[in-house]
DNA sequence: ATGTGTGCAAAGAGTTTGCACAGCC
DNA sequence: GGCTGTGCAAACTCTTTGCACACAT
């Protein structure tokens, strides 16, 4: 499936950031440092917005196809755990990956026929999102806004 | 995650809507009418929005415990090709249900210290989402917008 | 040396599908 | 009677887990 992104890549101070967050993590539950991991980690932090599994992990046999599937699986949960990546799922049945700075500006425009996921920023629905939360007496942590619907190629197909 | 919603009754004028789209399509598909087809589609009219599969798999059962799981599903692909149903994900791994005009125009506010969940309209906002998805060619079919964070009670608690 | 990490393959979870029989039109 | 619908179980897809061995600390 086609995911179009604009950002593949990072800038190095976030980068920073998130590995040390990843090593306070790692040194406070007493985990090891591999290749596999610094590895996957460095592949995804060198990924599109939005890597599934099977992208990552294709990228990373790219250096060495010894890795197993099942190390991009637990070294995701663990970015995941640390608070480097979150975890997105659309609808397609996939999980997808994506750094967590990422996350907070931006909202998602999901083609419900070929999956194609457009991101978006809007300053004024930011705006009346704090409007709308006041008016009700929350103060807001975060919030989720996907929309669904065809892409212009899916509607000329159709 | 629990799903906590506040419809679980739909207007007679609108279900004779979906009843008469869902005999359209059949009839022009050459699809039949069943026992478990007509029993699996007034029992998702009487149900919660949201249903899992297996939820209403379990109130079907309760009229005919002989009902397979397989039929439901087709059943509800059914009533999503006809635009009776919209098939949701919120990523649980459960696909849900609703109605298709469930999928309207409030949007919800949710509490994460007590849960407690506040429905919202903003037709600002429902604009502006139209605004952005034709800037990328799309149709909308739906929406998901989901706010967090926390309420008056509980900031006055902690 | 100790115990975590890895790769493999098998197990899970949810959904879809192939098949033989049941039953609508 | 012809063809669709059903129930069952097997197949599928994505993800998680158990295990024996590899390797960080």
């Amino acid at each position: 499936m086609k995911v179009k992104t604009t950002e593949t890549h990072h800038d190095s101070q976030h980068l920073e950031h998130f590995r040390s967050l990843l090593s306070e993590h790692m040194a406070k539950k007493g985990l090891r440092s591999t290749d596999q991991r610094r590895l996957i980690v460095e592949t995804f932090f060198l990924s599109p917005s939005h890597v599934s599994i099977e992208e990552l992990l294709s990228q990373v046999r790219k250096q060495d196809s010894r890795v197993g599937y099942a190390t991009v699986y637990r070294t995701l949960k663990l970015l995941t755990e640390c608070g480097v990546a979150y975890e997105r799922k659309f609808g397609d049945g996939l999980t997808r990956y994506e750094l967590a700075d990422d996350a907070s500006h931006h909202d998602h425009l999901i083609c419900v026929e070929c999956g194609t996921i457009v991101e978006f920023e809007e300053p004024e629905i930011e705006l009346l999102q704090e409007r709308i939360a006041k008016k009700h007496g929350f103060v807001l942590r975060n919030h989720k806004h996907e929309m669904y619907g065809v892409c212009g190629e899916c509607q000329a197909r159709a």
